[in-house]
DNA sequence: TGTAAAATGAAACACAGTTTCAAATTGAGG
DNA sequence: CCTCAATTTGAAACTGTGTTTCATTTTACA
């Protein structure tokens, strides 16, 4: 599906290594490059997104957004050794922000429904569910 | 929970018009300057944000992403005469960008289990699931 | 070691969205 | 109809994300 990932330079190992370290974790190419510069080793902006996009083409990273965060989250999936299972999806709060991670059969059902009545194939790690956590539900009193 | 919406300008009324008369469409901020300028009567972007703002807060409008669109997209709810069902969700495929409407009962059985089992509270309009189309499912061979 | 291909960094750039502030418009009261 | 305070508007400056360009450096490999 995609071309073979080759690390050749030290920049290239550093990106991914960093997103290996925090599977499930969502890291923002502003966070890189803020710890890179931290840790004595700035990186060039392009040079981080330069590396993103090649993961994420790959499939060994996945991109997405989420409302309230500035800028796309970028998180390790690994070739066989994902953090998640396939089921792991993400809830957003959207008063609160919170992230909740969630791993549900019934997300697994859903996909499954998706998949053989609509015919589209649900990818559960890219796709964020917006609404209300329960704090924020009892909080509003409605 | 929002206060009441007053349209005292003739910018305010556009603004809301323009998103009454295309319900469950994907508007951005750059369509609507764009469209307002073509009638003769252009818009300065910093009053189109001001006003979608206010319909977001109201309510009235929801304010959602979509990867691969730039900018953010609103779209109409009303009051009372929602254009879509409370289950009205959008299918995104990552391949081709087609986006689909999606009215399906499952969503809204996996809302009420979202809400039973994990207190959290579920908003369908605002969320969009990502994933590939029947065609794109086709054409990958897979 | 030499050389072509690939990767890097700095800076310029494109674009979404916000902020600022002076000028215009609104509605309410006289 | 006129005046005035409050609100709204528009233009421009600004912030932040992400891309492009290009000269320089690093890599792989013969």
């Amino acid at each position: 599906m995609a071309s073979k990932i080759h690390y050749h330079t030290r920049q290239s190992r550093e990106v991914a290594q960093y997103l290996q370290d925090r599977p499930g974790q969502h890291v923002t190419a502003a966070e890189l490059c803020a710890c890179f510069a931290a840790q004595g080793q700035p990186m060039s902006k392009a040079t981080v997104y330069r590396r993103l996009d090649r993961l994420v083409e790959a499939g060994l990273v996945t991109r997405y957004t989420v409302d309230g965060v500035t800028g796309a989250c970028y998180a390790w999936n690994g070739p066989a050794d994902a953090p998640c299972e396939e089921s792991c999806t993400h809830c957003k709060c959207e008063k609160c922000g919170a992230l909740i991670h969630l791993h549900c059969e019934e997300v697994a059902h859903l996909r499954r429904h998706l998949l053989d009545c609509h015919g589209f194939a649900l990818d559960p790690r890219r796709t964020v569910f917006y609404g209300l956590c329960q704090a924020c539900r009892a909080a509003e009193g409605a």
